[in-house]
DNA sequence: CCCCATAAGTGGTCAGACCACGTATACTTA
DNA sequence: TAAGTATACGTGGTCTGACCACTTATGGGG
């Protein structure tokens, strides 16, 4: 059959979950594919229903599987943000420092132009700027786009969480014309990074120190 | 009494789990204190007892709480390597996600470096200094020092979990001597930017492009 | 006063029942 | 035949009650 009984002397649920795992790297599950029923696994595993759904429920909270009532469980895309959130709200709660909130949203935008630097992908940019020559956007979907290419799922998630917070601080709005945003791009395109970094200063009105 | 009925629209166990927040946030719950048993939690919200399992379950998986048998359920210190451990074998499988790990935990710390030259506390400099030709000590326990000098507690809580997964990689360890720590400290008294960065990227062996 | 047996409380697990929802099936109807 | 509808089935969602294993508090006997 391939799925041994589950070892005792830990708890059930964490025999799942670690059966899970091996079941879906063996199976070799992707993101969107559907995993055994809740019914099946009791039957598969000699487990009660209970415990597979503490395992299942466990690995939900995580982000890791989706469940859709009557219709089954799938994996998930596990660059879901769902773990950053949870941890948001438990961690976070107690740290609104406004400022740091700012700072850190500011340096992460930061790091992802730099990170844009390094990757040079022409032709993407391209398609940027095209973009903001043609399309009303807010400041929110530059970044978007921008912490996007910098193609770093980790800053994508940790940045999505900030940006929430930054906007429930309800600052003042700088409203800001195109150009601020056509003088990054420019420079992204130009490949200076001192020059990248002086555009983004000027948008946030910031001293260039 | 202060605990209202589980809302009906979403899951019972996700009710739970933000109820437990509420509870812990009002009871100023702090790590190592005991949450009530899950007969009493099924009492109060008024709901199944594997509903409270389910989402008990899942924040131990998540190492926010802990349960002893026999005992109950405390709440745990966070920054515990459990999730760590648990999002290594499911999600850092990805060579992708490894890689943002790493770039993104290296990120982080340069912008702490940056954030130390910004706010330019040189009595605080002079301690680290002195700490690292005084005391053995490893990468880790150097860049939580820097990271604290930051004076960003956002960046502090991100740090930590991505170096707990950092650590999971178990990559093969570059060990380093005093010397390159030191550099880093002498430039960051120094003040120069530029110089800064170049020690780090000596530390880390990377390119300084 | 100390020690140990018992009771009470707690988490761990299972089994079964029922509900709500989505889908596939088979039947009815135009 | 084709379209639409009603039913059955599979799935997750939840609750209840039962039993076990373990820890701690209790109280009686030495």
């Amino acid at each position: 059959m391939g799925i041994e009984p589950v070892e005792r002397g830990s708890k059930v649920y964490l025999e799942i979950v670690k059966q899970l795992r091996i079941m879906i790297e063996q199976d070799g599950l992707k993101p969107g594919d559907k995993i055994p029923s809740e019914r099946e696994l009791c039957e598969r595993l000699n487990v009660g229903r209970s415990s597979v759904r503490e395992a299942l429920r466990a690995l939900e909270l995580l982000g890791l599987i989706e469940t859709r009532r009557g219709e089954g469980t799938f994996i998930r895309d596990f660059r879901s943000n769902q773990l950053v959130q949870l941890l948001g709200t438990f961690v976070l709660q107690d740290t609104k420092a406004k400022q740091d909130v700012i700072e850190t949203k500011y340096l992460i935008e930061l790091d992802c132009l730099r990170l844009i630097l390094r990757r040079n992908n022409e032709e993407q940019l391209e398609n940027l700027k095209e973009w903001i020559e043609c399309a009303e956007f807010t400041d929110d979907q530059f970044f978007i786009k921008i912490v996007e290419l910098a193609d770093n799922h980790l800053f994508y998630r940790i940045w999505s969480i900030l940006n929430d917070y930054y906007d429930a601080l309800k600052l003042p709005r700088i409203e800001r014309k195109n150009p601020y945003y056509s003088a990054i791009v420019h420079a992204l395109l130009g490949g200076k990074e001192a020059e990248v970094l002086r555009s983004y200063y000027s948008l946030r009105k910031l001293s260039n120190d």
